[in-house]
DNA sequence: GCTCGATATGTTCATATAAACATGTCGGCA
DNA sequence: TGCCGACATGTTTATATGAACATATCGAGC
């Protein structure tokens, strides 16, 4: 099993600069994050490891000019992972795109999926 | 260097079925074929090697209903790849995606790219 | 028959990514 | 003080991907 192969449909990947991109993985975690208040818990809700999670949100709030997701240290109440404003709006933009995209390309989409479940293609 | 990086911009995959799926490399390899009429001088165009260039395509003949690249060997003027009716119609669709997608997300990648170029978000 | 250019495929090595495990740190609370 | 939960990192191992090299086959043309 490896990424990029999950449901149908339409994967969005949004290169700002040469090394500063969000996907469906960095999007998903910043919304764990957002509703879940921790990175473990969001690691934990998509399945994958507390490191890997970390890893990426470090990848975010390094290479974004302004860090995505404020942390602090401790126990819980104390301790834990939030979305800084920036995070938010990038979160809340990357949706947007997200769902203009499958409108824009839904009739190419159904399309396409009928020519390739149908051999009848004639001309 | 590493994939997935290049220019700015968007970058879309689409995934019909858990293992099919195309995206802007196997596109670009469509098109190359079908420009150049070879695997081999497709991949050297796109700078990578014709067995990574084979490779992909064979995982696309693999894996879609039916093929989309026909290829016939020997030398010069017999030997060759192209495009079959089915592969232009995927590279089409593809291509008429991207683009439908780029003028989706215009608008919110603008607004994107200025927030992070500027710290004065407030509120 | 030999060479050339193209498809087709195997093998080996290096690198990148992911997975698993281990440990350290910090702060609240019982 | 000792435990718990969460952030923060290191280390090791396994797997996937990519790069480089080596053939094999095929067909046309000289």
């Amino acid at each position: 099993m490896k990424a990029g192969n999950r449901t149908p449909g339409a994967r969005l990947r949004i290169v700002l600069e040469p090394d500063i991109a969000i996907g469906p993985g960095k999007a998903d975690i910043l919304e764990g994050i957002r509703e879940t208040g921790s990175i473990a818990a969001a690691g934990r809700r998509l399945g994958m490891s507390y490191k890997r999670a970390w890893l990426l949100v470090e990848t975010m709030n390094r290479c974004f000019r302004e860090p995505l997701v404020a942390t602090s240290r401790g126990g819980r109440a104390r301790g834990g992972a939030r979305l800084t404003p920036t995070g938010e709006r990038v979160l809340e933009s990357y949706r947007r795109m997200e769902r203009a995209t499958a409108k824009a390309i839904d009739g190419e989409m159904t399309e396409l999926r009928r020519l390739l479940a149908d051999p009848e293609i004639s001309d």
